[in-house]
DNA sequence: TTGTAGGCGTTATCAC
DNA sequence: GTGATAACGCCTACAA
């Protein structure tokens, strides 16, 4: 490996004068300048980067934490963020946690040793206070989830008003038993969805089946299983909410092998507005998220506090956009 | 930030022997081991990993280059990626370039300065030697395109031999007008398809048309357009090659639009075997790669590699599946 | 304008 | 068993 002092010694000039041409420090000759430049190329050298960052104590990497790049919604997050985290100026390094702790963990014990100038956690298994304690209070930004916003940032979607909203157009309709699917995410951002499909229902006093929730129903494959079970035999639920375009898709597949109609029989509402709600037939009704909106706050208010800035910490949250296609009854 | 020598003052022993406890040596008395690890505990001490493996000139990170995440076949293979090399015991840590030369060449940086012990290469911009330049020879893995595999290991899929037995199953039908689509990677990878595509014309003395091969195909939206524009006006072609499912169940969409009948009128084969393949309607037959296999294959060769085993670089190439479904006409 | 020296946190090599 | 001490590659006062 060469290093500044490889090249202090082929260009005759010192360390500090090679450190200087570098990071171009005002007060270096032309003439020093030029012949470390050259020794530079000769020797093909580049800085250390674990030397300098272990000297400055601070490097231009953002973690961005995911519980899982194969799935259409958080693939689709991670790779808006890791974009804008670019645009900004800042190396995106994206860490899979697979739902285990200890890897979440991992990224932040980086954080704290500087491996990283700040995190944006996606998805948590942790309280904002434990994260705070784990992070030892370095920056730290929520983008998708909902916390509480008193140790860091928080930008999240309101699930809950969104879905209550879905809800609500469905039960409008005249439908009564609702089915509810929560997608592979058992966590407090599944809970606000939940909220709201019980709000509505308590809006229009209409009683929601326990045994209608379904957790853990996140691909099309599941759609289909979940599907088969509940359009064999007499029909009971007449709408479904169904947590993501891919679960809805597989639904609309199910319906379709056992002759129910869509939306005649059942209204079938998906999530994330993913392209494969178009190519169903029917389309698909959806919820759109307003991403990069989100995305771009993000981080503005990252690159704000990264400079310094110490703005008390904010909660932000963005309103989803209920998309109605042909998947829903509608009697107007 | 605490450091071992925190810990040492409040143990009462030096650097040294705080060291030895943290790597658990021998010939350490149990008296100081425990005075160690109390004063550890009190102090909240953690290693700073970046004084670790600037020390000891590496990590247990391994950097995975993707082009992008937010596709359905990338998003599979980096997620399976990052999960084996957790098991084996290395941080997986993922790398998106957007075809960027810049950031791919970042993650080369980081690899000689032993930022990353390897680096496992999904799409590249750069040719072998170019890679092994850059990289100084270190170890790095091919794991989806195909190199030749004289200055690294390489494990690739068979993109042509599929695209050939596809591309001929078609023909053998009795079909003529092919068009063929190349995903948004206008690179070797999709020049092997292409190829593919081309023998198997070769072979049958059937002419393409060359204004019936179509770059840049990648979403279903891309997939819907290239429908409608292919299913408006004389339908001129009986088959299509989609390059990736989505595309294909765009075409779908389209053709359903369009009043054209899949299969009757026209054929279609996807790529990926993606559940989506699965509910659309028709079916559609796609190609199955076994990117399971291949990644162990990698990881153990890696592993074998970065344990200092250096057998001569390796060539592999996995087949692919064709899974006959709705889509296809079959005559028999 | 340039060189010298000190130190970032850790581990390895010596002596003791 | 244990403790000094010297690196690892780099940056930055400070002095010249």
């Amino acid at each position: 490996m060469t290093t500044i002092y490889d090249i202090a010694r082929l260009s005759g000039v010192s360390k500090s004068t090679v450190s200087r041409v570098l990071n171009n420090h005002p007060y270096v000759s032309k003439d020093a300048k030029e012949k470390v430049a050259s020794a530079i190329k000769k020797l093909h050298y580049t800085p250390n980067s674990r030397a300098v960052q272990f000297r400055l104590q601070m490097t231009k990497n953002i973690g961005i934490i995911a519980p899982m790049l194969d799935h259409p919604y958080f693939s689709r997050l991670i790779s808006a963020l890791s974009s804008e985290c670019m645009l900004r100026g800042y190396k995106p390094v994206v860490y899979q946690t697979f739902f285990q702790e200890e890897r979440e963990k991992e990224v932040y014990t980086k954080l704290i040793h500087k491996e990283l100038d700040a995190v944006i956690i996606t998805t948590s298994l942790f309280s904002e206070a434990y994260i705070n304690e784990l992070t030892a209070s370095q920056t730290v930004v929520a983008c998708n989830e909902d916390y509480e916003g008193t140790y860091f940032d928080v930008f999240s979607l309101d699930e809950e008003g969104i879905i209550y909203e879905a809800t609500t157009s469905l039960l409008k309709q005249g439908l009564s038993n609702l089915v509810f699917c929560a997608d592979i995410l058992d966590n407090a951002l599944q809970q606000s969805r939940l909220k709201g499909f019980i709000r509505a229902h308590e809006q229009y006093s209409i009683t929601y089946r326990e045994s209608y929730i379904y957790n853990h129903i996140s691909t099309i494959e599941d759609g289909v299983q979940l599907g088969n079970s509940l359009f064999s035999g007499t029909l009971m639920c007449d709408g479904i909410v169904a947590g993501s375009d891919f679960v809805a898709a597989g639904l609309l597949k199910s319906a379709r092998k056992h002759c129910i109609h869509v939306p005649k029989d059942v209204s079938i509402i998906g999530f994330d507005n993913h392209q494969i709600s178009t190519i169903t037939a029917p389309e698909l009704s959806t919820i759109c998220n307003h991403i990069q909106e989100m995305i771009t706050d993000v981080f503005d208010r990252l690159v704000h506090r990264l400079n310094g800035g110490d703005t008390p910490y904010e909660k932000k949250v963005y309103t989803g956009t209920l998309i109605i296609r042909e998947s829903c009854v509608n009697k107007k």
